[in-house]
RNA sequence: GGUGGGAUGGCCGAGUUGGUCUAUGGCGCCCGACUUGAAAUCGGGUAAACCCCAUAAGGGUUUCGUGGGUUCGAAUCCCACUCCCACCGCCA
């Protein structure tokens, strides 16, 4: 959500925000609306003015001069009702318009219209080269028997699997791993509600404009499960959304409070499970983990306070962070600024983690690190009371630290051996009482 | 799932025959007085969002769980919903 006096005082600098991040808003009209409704506001008011006072008088009135004021008040309030139905609607329209604006990027942030046109800004490690025909995940874990595509999407539908045996165990270990890690560094660590409702999915920016992605919770489901009308209804507003990120549940956490400066910034760490619908991605990465309904994350949120060069600082120090879990499993990576056209309404400045997966012979996604300002603070209503006693509301920020079972995908095809067999790496071995290789189970 | 109780300002808590309620009172917090300093005491102040306005001074509206209704007027009456607590039942 943005502060709408920015807005209306410069509202070309919206109208380009608007063009470089492809949203389709028209600011000019927006604040056309905006002006129509204030004026009716300030109607309403008046009106409602009177009636205060007026109706605080009568009480003292006697006879004709009551009836009297009674009867006008009578008009007053059909007149009151009318334009209040109006401003009613007008509201609607301009709510969701001033959801549609977007925060604006900063200027090291490249112009561009989707991802092809992110720039990479460095690279680590070196490139994995075989001396021999190296598979992909997907034949390795057939092989190894630690994935099963086939019987997931048999139970669950497309873009689902099972991981079984050792491959379940390294991604647990993944996981543990870098969680330890982060709580070293200080970070607080949750497992958070797997369901949340439409406040925290809007509050988070993902709504409105990413119902589509979301799985909903007890909605629609009367025909099916042949309830009365009155379950029906409370079915229906038992609505939550499974969360596609812990970020959902984690940045809402303090929703609706206010920090004292000191305890800034908060460095949480969410681990759960995610879910994502993937609507129009049919035939996109079919093939594999790459792109599934359900994964598990350990994401990193931080709010802290609103100075552009603390949350800066942040950012580079949660990309670090996941920096240092791929070093650690020596994965080569690289970073991209991701540019105005592919990073989201909210954000102001995005760095995605593509690590390099030998199958698709190039880096893929596996870790977005987000600065928001004060885009999601000021939806769900997170503020803090500066030195001076001023409230403001924070910055947050989020960074994946890591993402299962997309980082099996390098792991699995980066450490594989010529006999099929995969090593370990070194730092998750102890996650798996010492096991230094997957191997065919016996009895394969 | 059943029965009962409840939701009021940062917290506790009064107010429910509709109108001097401008939401009593207390606690906490802030400022001041007294004091060498502190405590105690005394005095004053203590919500948010939004609108008008010159980004002043000032004025106004809304908010007593949420939404709707009745009324000239609703914390108070009516309807629906949500959430919390207690006990019973069921349950990983």
């Amino acid at each position: 959500m943005i502060d709408l006096t920015l807005v209306r005082e410069n509202p070309d600098l919206y109208q380009t925000a608007c063009r470089i991040k492809n949203i389709k808003l028209d600011i000019k009209k927006f604040l056309a609306l905006d002006e129509e409704r204030r004026t009716l506001m300030t109607d309403v008011q008046k009106m409602q003015t009177e009636r205060n006072a007026v109706s605080k008088k009568v009480p003292t009135l006697k006879g004709v001069e009551k009836e009297a004021t009674i009867k006008e008040m009578k008009a007053l309030g059909e007149k009151l009702k009318k334009a209040e139905e109006s401003l009613a609607t007008i509201d609607r329209d301009w709510m969701s318009q001033q959801l549609q604006l977007p925060s604006i990027a900063l200027k090291t942030v490249p112009i561009g219209k989707d991802d092809m046109e992110n720039v990479e800004l460095r690279k680590w490690g070196t490139l994995p080269s075989f001396a021999f025909d190296p598979k992909d995940h997907v034949t390795l874990g057939e092989m190894l028997d630690i994935i099963d595509i086939p019987r997931g999407v048999k139970i669950a539908g497309s873009r689902s699997y099972f991981l079984k045996g050792d491959g379940a165990r390294l991604e647990l270990a993944v996981l543990q791993f870098t969680i330890d890690s982060l709580v070293k560094k200080g970070f607080t660590l949750f497992t958070p509600p797997l369901m949340a409702n439409y406040a925290a999915m809007m509050g988070t920016s993902y709504f409105p404009g990413g119902e589509e992605q979301a799985y909903a919770v007890g909605v629609d489901r009367t025909p099916e499960m042949g309830l009365s009308e009155k379950d029906a209804k409370q079915i229906e507003s038992d609505k939550h959304y499974l969360i596609g990120t812990s970020e959902v549940s984690v940045a809402s956490y303090h929703s609706g409070e206010t920090f004292k400066a000191a305890e800034l910034p908060k460095r949480y760490a969410g681990f759960s499970n995610c879910f994502r619908r993937e609507a129009g991605t049919y035939g996109k990465d079919a093939r594999g983990l790459y792109r599934i309904h359900q994964f598990q994350k350990v994401e990193q949120v931080i709010l802290c306070e609103a100075d552009p060069d603390v949350s800066a600082k942040l950012h580079a120090e949660i990309l670090q962070n996941a920096e240092d879990i791929l070093q650690a499993l020596k994965l080569p990576y690289r970073i991209v600024a991701v540019c105005t056209g592919d990073m989201g309404r909210g954000q102001v400045y995005k760095n995605d983690i593509e690590t390099w997966m030998p199958s698709r012979k190039g880096y893929g996604e596996t870790h977005s690190c987000s600065t928001f300002y004060d885009f999601q603070a000021r939806r769900l209503g997170i503020k803090y009371e500066t030195a001076t006693g001023e409230k403001k509301f924070v910055h947050t920020l989020n960074n994946t630290c890591i993402a299962s079972p997309r980082i099996l995908i390098p792991i699995l095809e980066i450490y594989q051996n010529k006999d099929g067999t995969v090593t370990v790496p070194e730092v998750l071995r102890m996650y798996m009482g010492g096991q230094e290789k997957i191997e065919v189970p016996k009895g394969m």
